[in-house]
DNA sequence: TGAATTGTTCTACC
DNA sequence: TGGTAGAACAATTC
């Protein structure tokens, strides 16, 4: 599942590697022509084709490929991992797409899943339109997020899943930044003190910089690169801890739904 | 076999 | 109308 971490992960690394080659072709070997979300493979090729790579950023959870001319963005979603080689030959039946480069290497889009999508676009307006603010720029700021929270009557953790709210938290860093702060998911924002909002803004920068230092989290499906693996899995304290003791206070953590979406929490740290 | 999994988008409501 | 809530969707695993 990456979020944000997971992303500027394989941006770091793909950066080191791939900025500068020469796109060749761009093909889906299993025909899924779903992931070209807003073009056909065709169409997709035409603007690739020899169009070199200037550039690799991140936006929310988008990785950005800067082209020469245009952009090509990529959503991993749940399953997504982007591979320079893969590890056995049977997993080619899991290749949503494959980049091949001038130079004769390539890129693999392998996805379980077949969630993740490619977006190609000659400016990034559509993506600015829809997303929040990022979390580690400069624009957040302590202030920013109590102002904001301020104008919100929504539930905490529905809140800060919505990409155009703040732009690259998930599931994970959600439940991890409420449980830092003390903040019980099902609160409303706007009730939110400066104090707690203080403490969580503390705790999305605290965790998503953490985060990335170790390249992100390792659960069920996360993987960078040639084969690396994340090691924020060791210091995660409440997600996926359900029935496990609080590292705060040793009660007991629970899980419930929120907006259909699995959360984990202690009961005693972050009161209703 | 159907429940679980996720981020995004669509629809419906007040 | 705009903010919010909830359902739908993508596909696969166990």
């Amino acid at each position: 599942m990456p979020e944000l971490p997971e992303v500027q992960t394989v941006v770091n690394f793909l950066t080191k590697l791939i900025v500068g080659k020469t796109i060749l072709s761009i093909n889906s070997p299993n025909k899924y022509t779903r992931v070209f979300s807003n073009s056909t493979i065709t169409e997709c090729n035409r603007f690739l084709l020899k169009n070199r790579i200037t550039k690799i950023t991140r936006r929310g959870k988008y990785i950005i490929f800067a082209l020469e001319e245009g952009y090509l963005c990529i959503h991993l979603r749940m399953t997504g991992k982007l591979l320079l080689n893969l590890e056995i030959e049977s997993d080619m039946k899991y290749v949503s797409a494959q980049f091949e480069f001038t130079d004769g290497t390539q890129l693999f889009f392998k996805d379980v899943r077949k969630f993740g999508r490619i977006y190609y676009s000659e400016n990034l307006d559509w993506l600015e339109s829809k997303l929040g603010i990022e979390p580690l720029s400069e624009k957040f700021t302590s202030k920013y997020l109590y102002q904001h929270l301020q104008q919100k009557n929504r539930q905490m953790k529905p809140l800060l899943l919505d990409q155009s709210f703040i732009a690259g938290l998930g599931n994970i860093y959600v439940d991890e930044a409420l449980w830092y702060a003390g903040i019980h998911p099902l609160m409303i924002a706007s009730q939110i003190s400066e104090k707690q909002s203080k403490k969580l803004y503390e705790g999305i920068q605290s965790i998503l910089l953490n985060a990335i230092a170790v390249k992100g989290t390792t659960i069920i499906n996360f993987s960078y690169g040639e084969n690396g693996r994340g090691n924020y899995k060791d210091q995660l304290n409440v997600f996926g801890e359900t029935n496990n003791p609080c590292p705060k206070c040793k009660t007991i953590i629970q899980k419930i739904f929120v907006g259909q979406r699995g959360t984990h929490f202690c009961p005693a740290c972050q009161p209703n």
